[in-house]
DNA sequence: ATAAGTATCGCAACTATGTTGCAATAATAT
DNA sequence: ATATTATTGCAACATAGTTGCGATACTTAT
């Protein structure tokens, strides 16, 4: 079987996903790693940590990919918290409480679930823009 | 004001949407319509489609961007419907009676939403994949 | 501590997707 | 038929993601 192995690069990924409060894109966590390693590096280790489930993928909704850690007890089922895309700030969050509840189409195997929420954010709506 | 105008290349896109299933992507929209317009042009008028509201964007959980012919009478506020995104096809289909119920966060405005369902379309959970 | 096995990495090259500026074209109203 | 201007084609660019392969380095076992 293939084992999994840590390396500076991962340990670092995981890190920057851990103190961010906000989803990051690919190429915010290549700036924020400055140097460390390849850009293809970071595409693998992110592909590894979400197959491990230690982070997430959310998709906004113009197809932007972003990546946050989890914040459950590991292996889980399904991810179908919702995620807010802030039109201004351009910001993505966890809204961990937040779960849509639907009726499952008869004859449809469910097994992963995107939904976004998408407009302002407390701090953007407050500044008025 | 911007007025819209008829186009031989904007009335194959929006036949070819009213004609698919499922939903499109950008490029397979460019290949049915066989050289009739360039690239660019397709997004373009895609782009005024969405605007228009006959047609909306859809996002699977990878990213893929898709469209589909909308089946309201014109003017929604917001397209709410669920989506589901075969994971063996990889069609994407309107489910346009399967909406999400959530608790809207509290100092959050939400103006779009995305909802798209992963797993095995009717289809492909029949042929036992 | 050393060596073997292999997961991971760097690099280069490639594909896919989407955007922009500008001059040419064509839809629409008068 | 003419004027106005929305739309298009083209070329060039930008960003995102993938692949193959030889080199590197993490882990485990000796
Ligand atoms: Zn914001
Ligand atoms: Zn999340
Ligand atoms: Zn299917
Ligand atoms: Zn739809």
């Amino acid at each position: 079987m293939k084992t999994t192995r840590n390396t500076t690069a991962k340990t670092a990924v995981t890190e920057i996903l851990s103190k961010s409060k906000t989803a990051l894109s690919h190429s915010e966590i290549y700036k924020l790693t400055a140097d460390l390693c390849n850009r293809v590096t970071i595409y693998r280790i992110l592909d590894r940590l979400v197959n491990d489930d230690i982070v997430h993928k959310i998709v906004d909704l113009d197809g932007t990919v972003k990546y946050a850690k989890c914040h459950h007890s590991h292996p889980v089922t399904i991810h179908n918290h919702a995620h807010f895309s802030c039109e201004n700030c351009h910001e993505i969050t966890c809204l961990e409480s937040v779960k849509p509840s639907y009726i499952i189409p008869h004859n449809y195997k469910v097994t992963d679930i995107n939904f976004t929420l998408s407009g302002l954010c407390p701090n953007c709506l407050n500044s008025n823009i």
